[in-house]
DNA sequence: ACGGCCAACGAAATCGTTGTCGATCACCCG
DNA sequence: CGGGTGATCGACAACGATTTCGTTGGCCGT
């Protein structure tokens, strides 16, 4: 019985009776190896199952191809996002293999930067973060961010238009003729959740209506949170006809406050989220919600990193690059008249 | 400017003023270095940022101290048992990498095959296969099936009790009343979808009820597929009391379908899931399910690898296990009597 | 017939690390 | 003072692939 173990490119040219440099020469299909003995190694080659060992190649060339996702958790938004890098490093010769931190919150800090350091140069080519919260990236692979922290320096971004998208929110609102409108903001250290903010208070602005702060409560993308918030939100004697949610996590957990609450919906309240993730479609009534591509997000980003990382190493390196797509409003059964 | 690539061990030694051995010994810290030189070198180490290459490390050791979960999709399910796997890995020195296939359906076959064979013994000590398809699994690294295709030869796997599962969601709607009983059964390959049915069919025979075959239609854990079926279910005229969804994910297909034909939930039709998914508890009404504790099923398929990678190669290989976590009835909103 | 040339192939260096084993040296004991 | 004994360290051979570069041999032209 042949040994289990798989086999390396000296048997394979043993078995062929050429040498391993030939062996190698015809894998990689490189000029030098008449087609007679190419033929004869290939045979050789599936004869014994043989593939090449992806760490000793990684060792000589000094590239993995491999790319990583890494994504604090894997909440839907990082799913969908790690399915559209999918959709593009499938067919390229790459691997994509993904690296969810910690479960935990708070235990993530630092964690985005020692995963990085650890396997960049060493296990991967490169990394598309979502939702990064690092500030300095110095690391040798290239990486793209997406939705990424506030203020980053120099380094390409994907995200979507969250300033028209609270723009949109608040404006589907205002027509329905709402005027006491509040919000649950999103985990502030995030730029995405800024820009909704700021794109709700300028179209409440650009209406005539004055942003009271008692109506700007934190949600933090984070539907118990959320719950906590929109439970005190709800139950003040002025309570609000209608609520942005910055994400479709919180706007959910909204309803379900309003739901314990014996809140009418969408009659007595309205309630709008962002996102467009599965459930609020599968939900009764609908949730209407600011619809982000972001699976797209997921393909741009990849699109982004493959670029980089298969430019001509001659070419001087391109700026960094901010892809921003657009958000698009999509009304279901949450938001009515008055 | 010092080079922005990297330090190798060659460096580090040069700079300590030591051979490369002694450095590798420090690090791993391996018996005969003098605590003195030790502590020089760990100085050198972090002076200047060194880590050694885990590619070059995995090639001499022939172990890569990364485990692998491979799955079909991300769904929920998968993202969960990910977590548990996570859970139980963290602190242990491997690291977990998670690799999803294709995300067009159909697209998957073999892919299991293929990626194992690429990755195992090369980038990955092991893997935990979420609801893997492949009928032999001739690798070289160990590995752990969570919620298998049916009928697998000898290796261990991790499920819930399925069985009794189906047959927790029967009693619940009999002890409600009801009699005309309708199911959205699972993906047939599945071994899990296979027993629920089994589970489902046998409570139904003890209750003397016979087992009307134009009452089980195919869900196939899909969505889509569930969609289109409860609908052609629910418009029948002698259309069923009560449904049983294989899981969650097309239970809440069915809620959809039945809030669309305007039938009254939990009065008219009672509808019941498995799985317990985060979705089935934010919906309105919250969704009856019965509860698999995928969470956990993660965390000891997990176990059970690692026990598998650490175990003395002397020791002769334990038995393939199987082990089968209870399953339980969460009653919520969309089940009631009659 | 001979020199030159090109295609085809192989020997060997290399990537960064670990483990074995021999060399060195100080020290202690008889 | 000599020999034995540890402790400490470094040289070197792997691991499995890629790549450079030199060697071989056949063929062609003159």
């Amino acid at each position: 019985m042949t040994p289990s173990r798989r086999p390396t490119i000296r048997e394979v040219a043993l078995e062929a009776g050429v040498s391993v440099a030939t062996v190698s020469k015809v894998l990689n299909n490189r000029y030098g190896v008449a087609e007679a003995t190419a033929e004869r190694v290939r045979a050789v080659v599936d004869d014994l199952g043989y593939e090449s060992s992806l760490v000793a190649r990684s060792l000589r060339t000094q590239q993995t191809n491999v790319i990583g996702v890494l994504v604090a958790d894997l909440e839907p938004f990082s799913a969908e996002v790690l399915k559209g890098v999918a959709d593009v490093v499938r067919g390229t010769g790459y691997e994509l293999v993904a690296y969810a931190a910690a479960s935990r919150v708070g235990e993530h800090i630092g964690w985005e930067r020692r995963h990085l350091s650890r396997l960049g140069g060493t296990l991967i080519d490169g990394a598309v973060m979502v939702t990064p919260t690092v500030t300095d990236i110095s690391t040798s692979v290239p990486i793209v961010a997406v939705d990424p922290h506030a203020g980053h320096p120099g380094l390409p971004v994907v995200d979507a238009d969250n300033l028209n998208g609270g723009h949109l929110a608040a404006e589907h609102l205002l027509d329905l003729g709402h005027r006491r409108i509040a919000m649950l903001t999103g985990r502030a250290d995030l730029m995405s959740a800024q820009l909704r903010e700021q794109g709700f208070r300028a179209a409440l602005g650009e209406a005539g209506i004055p942003a009271a702060d008692q109506l700007f409560v934190p949600g933090d993308y984070d539907p118990d949170v959320a719950e906590k918030n929109a439970y005190e939100l709800l139950t003040r004697p002025d309570r609000p006809t209608a609520i942005f949610a910055a994400n479709d996590a919180t706007a959910l957990a909204t309803l379900e406050v309003a739901r314990r609450l014996g809140i009418d919906l969408p009659g007595a309240l309205s309630v709008i989220g962002f996102d467009n993730i599965p459930d609020g479609a599968m939900c009764t009534p609908g949730l209407t919600t600011v619809e982000q591509p972001i699976r797209e997000m997921g393909r741009r980003a990849a699109k982004l990193l493959l670029d980089r990382l298969t430019a001509e190493p001659g070419t001087e390196e391109a700026p960094a690059e901010h892809i921003r797509l657009d958000t698009r409003l999509v009304v279901r059964g949450t938001t009515a008249h008055v």
